[in-house]
DNA sequence: TTGATTTTGATCGAATTTGGTTGTAATATA
DNA sequence: TATATTACAACCAAATTCGATCAAAATCAA
């Protein structure tokens, strides 16, 4: 058996049970245990699973969202860099779209470096933030999400069809070659597509964890953003460059 | 059995039934009561649960109160008896309207008792607060003031205008007999206003504290509202009485 | 074929996980 | 209230899994 057809045998479980246990790994491939162990490394070094004791798991289920709370440690320097880093594209004078989801978050507090801006954002919790920080906040109207505090709906699209954005910054929960930035929520997904297409600039922020991810809905092309990243091999990120700009902080 | 496995069921049944006994996570998942333990321990520490004697319950168990972080605490169990007994009257299937401040704030954890509401708040901390506790929410669009993360302006006005409330429930920073309720800002004054002008039936919520204070822009006259206090006189009762309808709590 | 490189499987000490035991604390019952 | 029951944290020893290493096997290149 060769390696690919382990690792694909490997990936394939992963899909139907979320969760896979070495032993099982090797009555089904016959391979020893050692070796399977190697092809978990591989497999979590390109984030394609997250390695457990006596075993490997998806990096997310596709349908759960975590919530707040659980996600928002989860690579805080990262996080932190890929903020400043996208509150540094800023100017003074601007009108910007912020999109939901903690990796945005680590943008405001550098925002206070920029005069006379106006934030739109459709999340509860940054414009929370954003009035903590004293900066001109509109949030358009919508209904609220209950498991990551965003607003959602035909208000809220039917509102952004009337504004324009000179910047917008949205979070992805997985971005790819193939599929692009995705979400797990169609709904969500709806409003980072049109603040995207409402702006003359696009960045989706996203961390090196993402990486590979697909979820259930896809909002971009990479073609039509600008990805803010951190963690990337220069592997990936050569690969990356070829589909779309790419900012890799730190 | 593996122990992410094991905790992934732990989350799922806590999910479904809001509280699990240690007892029958044994029974589920087959593994040892010391084990289970310590899985509950580490999801306690990483906040997915809480732990209870005998199992464990959601972080955010419904029927309890939240911890409120600020200065809020002026004249807690006043504002707490307001907002049970303002809570109280709401019917199921019915929309409300819920304004900002802290006293506001307190009818939350009582509103999980009634079904099928919708709440429509220009309060950005109630909001957030009534996605903890999975009750449908709709947010207005509009600008957002910093000091009182309430949203004001023209687009909250013309949305307010185009929707009817069964009940409206509002803050006020003074009431009297002579000056009716008032508020210091402005613009908030209007959303009040308005809420009140498009409800079926409107409730100042105010404790005694807040009794023949002026403030700056009126928003009501007492006759057009009813009073929900507590800590008031018997003879301060019987003066607003003749003024308007006045619930004392406690 | 030969020699170099990669892949594989086995081994072993270290680290992790597990289930039971103990004494103590919390809760229930009389 | 006093007592019995149950749940708890802390600890330990057995079992399992892990990572590192190395030699055998397979693959590749000339």
């Amino acid at each position: 058996m060769l390696t690919e057809e382990r690792q694909q045998i490997i990936l394939q479980q992963l899909k139907i049970h979320n969760i896979v246990k070495l032993h099982d790994l090797i009555s089904l491939t016959g391979a020893s245990a050692s070796t399977l162990r190697r092809d978990l490394k591989d497999l979590e070094s390109c984030h394609k699973l997250l390695r457990i004791h006596g075993g490997a798991q998806n990096v997310i289920s596709l349908h759960e969202e975590p919530a707040l709370s659980q996600k928002a440690t989860i690579n805080l320097d990262g996080k932190k860099a890929i903020g400043k880093a996208a509150a540094n594209l800023v100017q003074n004078d601007e009108v910007i779209f912020l999109d939901s989801g903690t990796t945005i978050q680590f943008m405001i507090p550098y925002l206070i470096e920029h005069k006379n801006l106006l934030v739109v954002t459709n999340s509860v919790d940054n414009a929370s933030m954003l009035a903590d920080y004293n900066i001109d906040t509109f949030l358009p109207g919508g209904r609220l999400k209950s498991a990551t505090k965003a607003l959602v709906g035909s208000t809220m699209i039917q509102t952004l069809e009337s504004y324009h954005f000179d910047r917008a910054f949205i979070g992805a929960n997985g971005f790819s070659v193939d599929s692009g930035c995705t979400t797990p929520d169609p709904e969500e997904s709806m409003i980072k597509k049109l603040a995207i297409e409402q702006s003359n600039l696009a960045f989706v922020l996203s961390d090196s964890s993402k990486y590979c991810q697909v979820s259930f809905s896809k909002f971009a092309d990479l073609k039509d953003i600008t990805l803010i990243t951190s963690g990337l091999s220069d592997k990936e990120l050569e690969l990356l460059n070829k589909k779309t700009r790419v900012m890799e902080v730190n």
